[in-house]
DNA sequence: AATATTGGTTCTATTATGGAACTATGTCAA
DNA sequence: TTGACATAGTTCCATAATAGAACCAATATT
C-alpha cells in the first residue's frame, strides 16, 4: 500500500495521519502553535530544506489546516496561520509532548513545562472521558462500530 | 537535517516522533492496541510490505515500545506485545482518532465509537488539566523552560 | 517426498528527501 | 542607477527510504 492510499481506510487514525503523518508536519505545527507564521522563520527554526517546507506548507493549506494570508503587498508576502481545524490538533501535540516528557527525557526532566492559565498550576495533560471526567486507558474503553462504518473492514 | 538527527533537539515532540513519527508506526500500534501480536496478522491487516514491517517492529523493540516474546518453540515463534512504555502511547492514538472523527469523517460520522467501561457512556476523549480537570486548548497553557532545558535552543 | 505455516531477508525499481543553487519582486543606500 | 538586502519560493541532482515480489528457513502435516 502506498502512502496516498492510506486515507481510504475507514479509520480515523489513518485519516489523520494522511494529513499530519509525514516526518515534518507535526514539527511544523509545533512552530505554528508557538506563533511562527513566516517561511523563513519556519526554515530557520526547523532546519528542514526549503524544498520540503514549501511542499508541506502548501499541502497543509490544501488540507485546511493552515491558511495563507497576505501580510503586506509590494512586495506581496504571505504568512501561514492555523485554521480552526489546525488549532484542534493541539491535543495531538500535547499528548506527544506528554509521552516524550515521560519516556524520552534522558533523565533530565521535561525540556518545557506548562502552566495552566485557568487554575495557575503546572499541569500534565491527561486524556479523560468526556462524560465522567475519569482518565482513559486502553483497557477502559470499548470500541464499537460507528455510523461511518458500513460493510467496511478494519478501523479505529 | 536528516531524520536520525531529529531526536537531538530538546523537544519532547521531536523525541516522540523519532520513535513513532514514521509513516507506519502509529498504524502498527493501532493494531497492537486492538490485540494483534503476530507478524502475519500485522501484515495482512495493515497491507504494508513485509520488508518495512520487519524493520519497524524491530525498531519498536529496540526503542522499548514493544517486546518480542516466544509463544512456542519447535519451531520457535515470537509475538510482539506492548510494553508499559508502549501502552502509554494510547492517549496519542486516541487524540488522533478524535481529530479524524471530527474533521475527516467525510460527513458519515466516526467509523468507530467508544464506550467508557467506567461510566458506561459513549465517550469522546478530552485532554484536560491534571490539576483542575478543565479541558486544555492552546491558549489555556503557558509553556515555560523546564529542567531538561539548559543553554539549549528551541523546544516544546 | 511434497505441501503448508510462520516469520522473516534480499533484491530491484520507484518515490521521497536534503541541500545547494537559482529565481522573483520589491526596498534601500551609495 | 547600480548594487546589496530581504522574503519566499522553485529547480536540479545525489542520496535515502519504500513497495512489492521473490526467496529462505524451521518444522509440522499428509
Amino acid at each position: 500500500m502506498r502512502w496516498d492510499e492510506i486515507d481510504q481506510q475507514p479509520c480515523s487514525i489513518a485519516r489523520t495521519l494522511s494529513v499530519v503523518g509525514d516526518r515534518w508536519t507535526l514539527l511544523i505545527l509545533r512552530e505554528c502553535f508557538m506563533g511562527v507564521r513566516r517561511f523563513e522563520v519556519f526554515e530557520e527554526r526547523l532546519g528542514m530544506s526549503r524544498h520540503r517546507l514549501s511542499d508541506r506548507l502548501q499541502r497543509l493549506v490544501e488540507d485546511g489546516v493552515l491558511r495563507k494570508e497576505p501580510y503586506q503587498d509590494k512586495p506581496l508576502r504571505h504568512e501561514y496561520r492555523l485554521t480552526d481545524k489546525g488549532k484542534d490538533l493541539y491535543p495531538v501535540l500535547l499528548s506527544l509532548v506528554r509521552w516524550g516528557d515521560r519516556w524520552m527525557d534522558q533523565g533530565k526532566g521535561p525540556p518545557v513545562i506548562y502552566r495552566h492559565r485557568g487554575c495557575g498550576k503546572l499541569t500534565t495533560p491527561v486524556l479523560t472521558c468526556s462524560e465522567c471526567g475519569e482518565p482513559l486507558g486502553a483497557r477502559d474503553v470499548m470500541p464499537l462500530a460507528g455510523p461511518g462504518l458500513r460493510a467496511d473492514k478494519q478501523g479505529a
